[in-house]
DNA sequence: CGGTTCATGCGTGTATACAATCTGCCAGAG
DNA sequence: CTCTGGCAGATTGTATACACGCATGAACCG
């Protein structure tokens, strides 16, 4: 009998280790993904690897072009910008639903998870830390409680990932880490609007650190 | 030769007919879409149809029972408030943009869409203008000139459309037009704040002709 | 007569086979 | 030497075939 995470389809499996891959910055922009090769590294046929692949696509994580294949998505950088715009939407009502109705075991989780951070910024680990921040933002999400906009917001992020690891200022240092721990500060004081602002300055911040030709 | 219409890959043409069907209401809400009569319909095999299903389902209008097959989705409650409150971060985010920099030419071809929703109305042509009162909405968002969110508007209007179908309180005619123009006139006086304000009621008026049980 | 169980049929899940298309290379002509 | 033409290999697009799971209904037992 299979265990429980194998009665999940096999196109799952697949499309979240692809997805988790890209989020933990293990697979690169542009990087092709041909089928045959996924299909030794999974053990599964073509049929379940282009499943996969073509869920990926319509998330536009994930770039297939007709008869020439897929490969992780490479935003442009009007795409880069158009991203951080709706993520900019998505985030601000995230905030505005969880600054009103945060609870506190919410709110110490998330300091748990600043710990963390802090934890990882402090021994190097800069995977990990990646890792953790992002998951800061998906966990606001998961708090306020609307599975659609943690749905919009988890694509959303896996594309900045993408963005920022094509475009990134080389030897600029993500250290954005306070704004977090204000942030969850604003919350706790039930200032949504403070809340808010600060979102919107934290990823304009993260925005303006790229460097996006033309 | 193959035309210019195919030469798009054939799951694309399903993919794009099945959509066009819900957001006209020709497709009801939690109807059966087996495999095998989709084949028929559009004359391809199974592997195309099933193509397409899975990217629908990724969009959450298509929803996928393992061994049960795909059926237009039936949002519950719980899903349709949370769909609207993302829907509403979304056409704020288009409202913002536009508010700010649309010019003429838009603002007359809005003109002249709601002229047609005039018409349509007073023909008591309701599929026609259910169809153009959501159009009006992707046309503010492919006017806001940024492609992520008439994406993520897209896929939150075709959901809206199947919410509506299914909990719409009988004989209560949308009669929402004048906020449309309204929205316009807002719009070209660059009031942004104003214009926001409108969609967000415009929205929740909407959500609230809706009788959700539970 | 009601409930349970098993068999059968339908529909989906996965794998494989075949056709179409693209890419890279090499040969030959200009 | 360069450019063009075409051939060969590889990769994707589509169709078909087989396997599995679930549901329905009938038969059997209590």
């Amino acid at each position: 009998m299979p265990a429980a995470a194998e009665r999940a389809s096999l196109d799952q499996i697949v499309y979240d280790a692809l997805f988790d891959d890209m989020l933990a910055g293990r697979l690169k922009p542009g990087e092709r993904l041909a089928e045959v090769q996924l299909c030794a590294q999974f053990g599964v046929s073509r049929t379940v690897v282009r499943q996969a692949l073509r869920r990926l696509a319509e998330l536009r994580v994930v770039d297939i072009v007709p008869n020439k294949g897929a490969a992780v998505a490479a935003p442009s950088p009007r795409e880069a910008l158009e991203v951080f715009e709706a993520r900019r939407a998505v985030e601000a009502a995230v905030i505005g639903r969880l600054a009103r109705e945060i609870g506190h075991t919410d709110l110490e989780r998330l300091r748990q998870r600043l710990r963390a951070e802090h934890e990882a910024l402090h021994h190097q680990d800069q995977p990990r830390w990646a890792h953790l921040a992002g998951g800061f933002h998906l966990a606001l999400a998961q708090m306020a409680g609307n599975s659609v906009l943690l749905r919009l917001l988890t694509e959303l992020l896996t594309r900045c990932t993408l963005i920022v690891a094509l475009y990134e200022a080389p030897g600029n240092a993500h250290c954005e880490h306070e704004e977090h721990e204000k942030l969850v500060d604003l919350l706790a004081l039930r200032d949504v609007e403070g809340a808010q602002r600060l979102m919107d300055a934290h990823l304009g911040g993260l925005l303006a650190r790229l460097t996006l030709p033309a």
